[in-house]
DNA sequence: GTGAAAGCGCTAACAC
DNA sequence: GTGTTAGCGCTTTCAC
C-alpha cells in the first residue's frame, strides 16, 4: 500500500550485497557472473519487482532504436490505417519502426501524444491534426521550440509546417460534376462531423460545383448526418421518412465511405434501390467500398502514397544535418466509378 | 556529409558563450532569460539542428508519461483495431496512453517492437504473437528477465504468461453444428494463412465438429485460400471453376470475416447466390460484416472485451508492488445469425 | 540573468 | 567474478 520507494539497480545491488556492475551484468546476460550470485540477484529482481529503466540503459549508446510515430484521428477507420501502412513502408525502407496513436478526435489526446513522442525520443511525428473551432496549436509550437520534426496531414492556419494532404474541395466538385453530367438535378450532400476539417472543405467543394453549373445551390442541400455508422444510419432513415418520394434527391454525395456504406444500408432497409432510385458517391475509397455488394462509386484518396510521402518528408527532416525547407504536398483525387451510381434517363 | 558530432546542450552552450543551465532555461521556456541571449540560443538551436534528448530531460523526474503498447499482427484489419480500442478504453480510465504497433505477421518485427517498448519505457505490452513453425520466443524470455509486464493474445507453448484469448476450436464447431442442424451435408472450410495460429485451431474445430456428428470428415474439405482479399477472391473463383455445379458445397465456413467478404464477392462475380445456392459463415464479426448488403452470419469474438481485459491484467501487473499470479482468460464466442446462411429444404 | 556543481539510473572500462 | 569509477545529456538548486 505504502508508496514503495522506486527500485533502482543500486537498491538491488545493496540488498544482494554486490555492486551495481554485477547486477548490470546479470541484466545484460553477461556470462561472467557466478551462477549463485546470479540466481540470488534474479530472485531479488522478481520479488522486489524491480524494472530497469530503459532510458538509463540506453543513455550511453544515446539511442534506443530509430522510430517515428503517427497520430491519427481514429484507429478503426481503414482510411487512416492505410495511410499508416504507407508510412510504415517508407519508414521500414529507411530502418525506422512506426508506432501509431489515435487522438480519437480529441485535442488534448493529440497534445498528450506529441508530448509523449518527444519525451520518449520518437524521432518525429506524422499528425492528422484535430482542428477545433479555435484550433489550439500551442503544442505544435512547443514541438517547434524543441526542433522536433513533424508533418501534418491537413493544413492548419497559423502555423507554417510540412503538410501532405488531398484537395478536398476539388474531390467533391468532381463528384458533383460527374452527377450533373449524368443528368442528375436533385443532388444533396450528406456532411460529416463538425470536428473534422474535411467536413467544411467538402461542403465548400459541393457548393463550388453548383456555382460553376447552371444549377442553384441552397443550404438545404447540406444534410449533416455525421460519419459514425449508427448515427448516419439513423439520420438517413429519418431524412427519408420526413420526405415524400417525389422530393427524394436522385443522388447523394457522401462525406466518406464509411458513411456511404451506412447510408446504403439504411436505404436497403427502407427499400430504396441503389442506384436505381438513388445514386450514391462515397469519399476515400476504403477497401470495403470495393467489395460491398453494390460496389461503391467513390473518390479515391491515395492513402498509401500520402503515408509514404509524409514519412519521406519526415525522415528527410530527421536526418538532414541542416535546415530543410517546408514542403506542402497536395495530392489529387480520382473518381472511381462503380455500381452505386447511374446515368439518369 | 561528414557525420556531424551529435549535438548536445553543452555544445550549444559553448557556441553561445553561455552555460548549459541557460540553454536549459530557454528550452523550458523559463522567463528569466535575457531576450537577446534567448534569441541567440534559439537561433543556434535551429541552425545547428539541435534536438534535446527526451530521455535525458526526463531522467530527473524518472518518467515521461504513463503508457502501454499493443503489438498487433495487422493494422488494417478491424478485428485488431477494435481490440486496440478496447485496450485504449481501459488504459485511459487508468491514466495510461496506448500506442499501437504492427508486426505484419513478421516475427523479427515483433521482436523489434518488444525491444523498442522496453527501451523506451513503455510500461508494458499486449502482444498478438506471431507463431511460426518453431516459434521463437527468445524475445519473451528477455522481457521476463527484465521483469517487463506483458499479456499475450494467444497461448504459446513453452512459456507461462498472461493470456487473453478466445476458444477458436469451439467457435468453429458452433458454426458447423449450426449448419448440420440446418440440414447442410456438404460443408467445407476455407482456411486461413499458415502463419496464423488461429488457422490451425480453426481447422481443428472444424474437424472436431464432424467427429461428433454422423458426417465423415475428409481432408479435401479444408481449402486453404488465405485471408488476403485479392488472394482469397482468386482462390475462390479457381475453386468453383474447377468443380461441377453438383459438387459444390452447400455451405462454407470461412477463416475470418475479411476472407468471407472476399468469398462472397467472388461468388457474386461467378453468379452463385448467397444464401440461396451457398451459405457462408464468417468469423470475428467485424463491423463491415453487419453492413454488407448480404449481412454476414458470423462468429463473434468479443473484441472490445478482449482488449479491455488484456489492458486490465497488464496494468494490474504494472502497478502491483508484488508478484501477480498469471492469468489465462478464455472468452467464448457467439454465433450471430444474419442473412448469408439458410436452412436447406 | 547567469553559472557551477550535483545528480538522475544505468553501462562500460579497467582494476583487483 | 566482482568492485570502482567515470561518464551519458540533461535539470535543478543555489550562489553570484
Amino acid at each position: 500500500m505504502s508508496k514503495t520507494k522506486e527500485m533502482t539497480i543500486g537498491e538491488i545491488a545493496k540488498r544482494a550485497g554486490v555492486s551495481k556492475a554485477t547486477v548490470s551484468a546479470v541484466l545484460n546476460e553477461k556470462r561472467t557472473v557466478n551462477p549463485s550470485t546470479r540466481e540470488k540477484i534474479l530472485h531479488l529482481i522478481k520479488t522486489l519487482n524491480y524494472r530497469p529503466k530503459g532510458f538509463a540503459r540506453n543513455m550511453k549508446t544515446g539511442d534506443a532504436g530509430k522510430c517515428i510515430g503517427i497520430i491519427v484521428k481514429e484507429l478503426n477507420y481503414p482510411f487512416f490505417t492505410t495511410i499508416a501502412e504507407g508510412a510504415k513502408e517508407y519508414a521500414s525502407s529507411k530502418g525506422y519502426s512506426l508506432i501509431i496513436a489515435s487522438s480519437d478526435y480529441n485535442h488534448l489526446s493529440e497534445e498528450k501524444f506529441t508530448n509523449l513522442f518527444s519525451a520518449k525520443d520518437v524521432r518525429g511525428a506524422i499528425i492528422a491534426p484535430v482542428v477545433e473551432g479555435n484550433s489550439e496549436i500551442e503544442h505544435l509550437f512547443k514541438l517547434r521550440k524543441l526542433n522536433y520534426p513533424f508533418v501534418l496531414l491537413a493544413d492548419i492556419k497559423g502555423i507554417a509546417a510540412n503538410v501532405v494532404e488531398i484537395d478536398n474541395k476539388r474531390a467533391v466538385k468532381k463528384a458533383v460534376e460527374y452527377l450533373i453530367k449524368n443528368e442528375h438535378r436533385k443532388i444533396v450532400h450528406f456532411a460529416g462531423p463538425p470536428e473534422s476539417a474535411h467536413t467544411k472543405e467538402r461542403i465548400d467543394g459541393f457548393r463550388d460545383a453548383f456555382s460553376e453549373s447552371t444549377l442553384v445551390f441552397n443550404k438545404e442541400m447540406i444534410i449533416p448526418i455525421g460519419s459514425n455508422t449508427r448515427v448516419s444510419y439513423e439520420n438517413t432513415i429519418k431524412y427519408f421518412k420526413s420526405k415524400n418520394r417525389k422530393d427524394y434527391p436522385t443522388a447523394i454525395v457522401c462525406f466518406n465511405d464509411l458513411q456511404a456504406l451506412a447510408v446504403m444500408t439504411a436505404l436497403r432497409d427502407v427499400n430504396i434501390k441503389v442506384p436505381k432510385d438513388i445514386s450514391i458517391i462515397g469519399n476515400d475509397d476504403i477497401h470495403y467500398a470495393e467489395i460491398y455488394s453494390v460496389p461503391l462509386t467513390t473518390i479515391r484518396s491515395p492513402q498509401r502514397e500520402i503515408g509514404q510521402k509524409a514519412a519521406e518528408i519526415l525522415i528527410n527532416n530527421i536526418e538532414s544535418p541542416t535546415l530543410v525547407p517546408i514542403e506542402h504536398i497536395v495530392y489529387d483525387t480520382e473518381l472511381i466509378i462503380r455500381k452505386s451510381t447511374r446515368r439518369l434517363d
